[in-house]
DNA sequence: CAAAGAGTGAACACATATAGAACATGCGGA
DNA sequence: TCCGCATGTTCTATATGTGTTCACTCTTTG
């Protein structure tokens, strides 16, 4: 749990990212939470760092991303706070999926825990669709550092053994971000020809597109851009023994 | 996540882009932000690509896509252009995670994510001690299905490539029950002769105790069993990309 | 192909921001 | 009470952010 003052911290910098989409120097916090040292802030963060509820690009300004907040996001202000839009109360969550981008994640928040529930929504191997388990779709807990904190994610079952090269083996999970557009060199959930779903490495030739195994014994194989659409990038891997 | 600058660059973009369907040119950003100079915006441009917000392609006039805005903008209405297709009609997401576990009947105590956090404490390798035990102890949330309910867990980041072939790569981190003792074939952290921590395969071998690596490079390594302590079983790995 | 348009990037000068050490204080639990 | 921990402070050291100028390179277009 958190202190008082890592509380207060916590509901400033988000208050201010509401507010301005900026996050606050360390000089501001400062002044915010009363203090004369910008060294008490610098402890303050490391600490809200190391329990998962904010996230930092070390060595920039201002670059403070919130995971996610305590339970009772019930913003006792201790200061002239405003009040957030997105969060009320203590477990009503917004209702409305299209928020999802502009509030943090559209996932759950647990009390205590860095992390986040995505769906596994189903299977995923070279050569075979992704299996439809929709009814109950089971929901696995993913630390929050492997998603972003904006956009949709989703973990699926690895089964064969095409991307050994690449780590991922079978019953393996891969936590994926849904996207319509990646880099070369993603590892790329790919719907080929409207029916058949691969994970595969993503290599634009020209005009053309080309999906990597990461295996030899799987060829590579080209496609038309029109007969691919990507249905998401590979953030992370989960696997249990 | 933002200073004002960038800030302001990536609103001034965003609305270019919905007014005139044309990403702004350097030159045009310049006078927005009333610079003298392109390449104050050249930085920041960097900058916010650095972040994740902004795509670009190199060498290409205008060639900015916007990926994400910040917390606080309102996306209504607005993302019609770059919300990612869905992976297939009726594998549609399911937008209340909560509603989805509860109403699966799951024991779940902690009501919302299905995971635990685990103290990261160090790294590990072949040859290297584990490092630093306390110094800002990071929590990292874990799924629970990957750990038992009861025990003593915590996280390694690894170092090295001695576990290659096992699908662990350097800078995975692997979830650790801590145990003293262990089976055959399983992976475990080994603590030989009191100074040097490793992660390796067990095999006993008659009263020793052979270590291997996953990685034909490395050799398979002998030890008396008064030599080797065992630290504690992998059960599990978390990899981000 | 040449010119215009667009983007890169080094270098300099300041302004801001972050990192940490070192030491002091106050509070709650063993 | 003693100890550990979160917290406050002061100071010092670095690193990053910003605005500018200048010299190119790459693309697009007539």
């Amino acid at each position: 749990m958190l202190t008082k003052k890592q509380y207060d911290l916590l509901m400033f910098i988000h208050n201010r990212v509401q507010n301005d989409g900026v996050s606050p120097s360390f000089d501001e916090m400062k002044a915010a939470l009363d203090l004369r040292s910008k060294s008490g802030i610098h402890r303050l963060i490391t600490a809200l760092e190391e329990r998962g509820f904010i996230r930092r690009l070390a060595h920039r300004a201002r670059a403070i991303e919130i995971l996610r907040l305590p339970e009772n996001v019930d913003g006792t202000g201790t200061r002239g706070g405003f009040r957030p839009s997105v969060i009320e109360g203590d477990l009503s969550r917004r209702p409305e999926p299209k928020d999802a981008i502009s509030a943090m994640g559209g996932q759950t928040v647990n009390e205590d825990v860095d992390a986040q529930s995505v769906p596994l929504i189903g299977r995923i191997a070279a050569g075979i669709p992704i299996e439809a388990l929709n009814t109950g779709a089971m929901q696995i807990g993913v630390p929050s550092m492997m998603m972003s904190s904006s956009g949709e994610h989703y973990a699926l079952e690895v089964k064969g053994d095409s991307m050994i090269d690449a780590g991922i083996h079978e019953g393996d999970i891969v936590v994926v971000k849904r996207q319509a557009s990646a880099d070369n060199g993603d590892i790329i959930v790919a719907l080929i020809e409207d029916h058949e779903a691969t994970l595969k490495r993503l290599r634009r030739k020209g005009g053309a597109i080309a999906l990597e195994a990461a295996n030899p014994a799987y060829e590579t194989r080209l496609y038309r851009s029109d007969q691919v659409k990507i249905q998401g990038k590979m953030v992370g891997l989960i696997r249990t023994y």
